[in-house]
DNA sequence: GAGCCTCGAGATCT
DNA sequence: CTCGAGGCTC
């Protein structure tokens, strides 16, 4: 290990090109090619510094270097992932230094080192206390907030929350395949690659584990839609609407919560009567009382008063 | 007309 | 990065 105190805080970034970096990102930069005459080294651990084809990002290819161990412990206390308070850039550099966390899930087990923690520099027993507190409320975080926290690369906030609504289980995204992956909308080959290498590294399997280990919830309480506006109501449709056609209707009609159904029965809630309605749904409908509703009434329980 | 490429727009990630 | 449009090949 290295000296982490100062180099850290500016090789956290990914180095970006002249084009597009800040001043200080372009002495760095400049400053790395120079010391390896063109074949660029990480200042941090002195790997090999790689650029991803067609990207305007340089990456350290070492994913022991102190300077990625560092910016994976911080994305992973972040506001955004697993909100752990009391830890910042600060924090996580002294506990790594310190070797009382080596990788994210370690800081699950910190309770154990209670008298540790309060050796270290500006840390009394309110700070400790209050940081340790926040790290079991973390456990609970949604689904999103883990993927996110994991620090997968290109996946960032909205990609987390994507593939959480999708798998609803960190388990179940592990053991997507590539097919699986790209059918999901706004997930392309790229991204499919970059989460398959990710639960391939037999490394980041290990620190799931650890996390399941310390009872960190990995995965999503099957959605309560109790609070959608349709949710319980049986819907079918009979004759033609003008509108929207009948496929888009019961899209609708699912997006908030409600259910459609080819015929009447007596789950049926509402029959939605078009132009030129069919005799046996409309008979049927009659026998049984069921609500019968015309399309302007239906736009109106879809929220579409127009 | 299926398969493959490039290109640009628009969204996302770092 | 993804994705669809438009052009090319076979």
């Amino acid at each position: 290990m290295q000296r982490a105190g100062e180099v850290i805080p500016e090789i956290v970034k990914p180095i970006k090109e002249r084009r597009t970096g800040t001043e200080k990102e372009f002495s760095l930069l400049e400053k790395v090619f120079d010391k390896n005459k063109g074949r660029p080294a990480c200042p941090v651990c002195g790997a090999e510094i790689v650029k991803s084809e067609g990207e305007v990002m340089y990456y350290c290819s070492n994913a022991a270097c102190p300077a990625q161990v560092a910016g994976r412990l911080q994305l992973f206390v972040s506001r955004g992932a697993m909100d752990i308070r009391g830890i910042g850039e600060r924090q996580s550099v002294m506990l790594l230094k310190e070797d009382l966390v080596r990788d994210p899930a370690d800081l699950y087990y910190l309770k154990d080192k209670r008298a540790e923690l309060l050796k270290l520099e500006k840390m009394g027993e309110k700070s400790v206390d209050n940081m340790l507190e926040s790290i079991e409320k973390s456990k609970e975080r949604s689904l999103a907030r883990v993927i996110l926290a994991l620090g997968i690369r290109h996946v960032g906030g909205e990609m987390a929350g994507i593939l959480a609504e999708h798998f609803n289980s960190l388990d179940r995204l592990a053991a997507a395949n590539r097919e699986e992956l790209v059918d999901i909308p706004t997930v392309g080959p790229k991204i499919a690659e970059s989460i398959i290498a990710f639960f391939g590294e037999e490394q980041n399997r290990k620190n799931i584990q650890k996390l399941k280990d310390a009872d960190v919830k990995l995965e999503d309480e099957i959605k309560e839609q109790e609070e959608l506006p349709l949710t319980g109501q049986e819907f079918v449709i009979t004759g033609k609407l003008e509108p929207f056609s009948r496929e888009k209707a019961e899209a609708e009609v699912r997006a908030l919560g409600g259910t459609t159904k080819d015929n009447v029965t007596r789950n049926t809630s509402y029959l939605v009567v078009g132009a030129d309605p069919g005799g046996s749904k409309l008979s049927r409908a009659q026998t049984l009382g069921t609500k019968q509703i015309d399309e302007q009434e239906l736009l109106r329980l879809l929220g579409r008063n127009k």
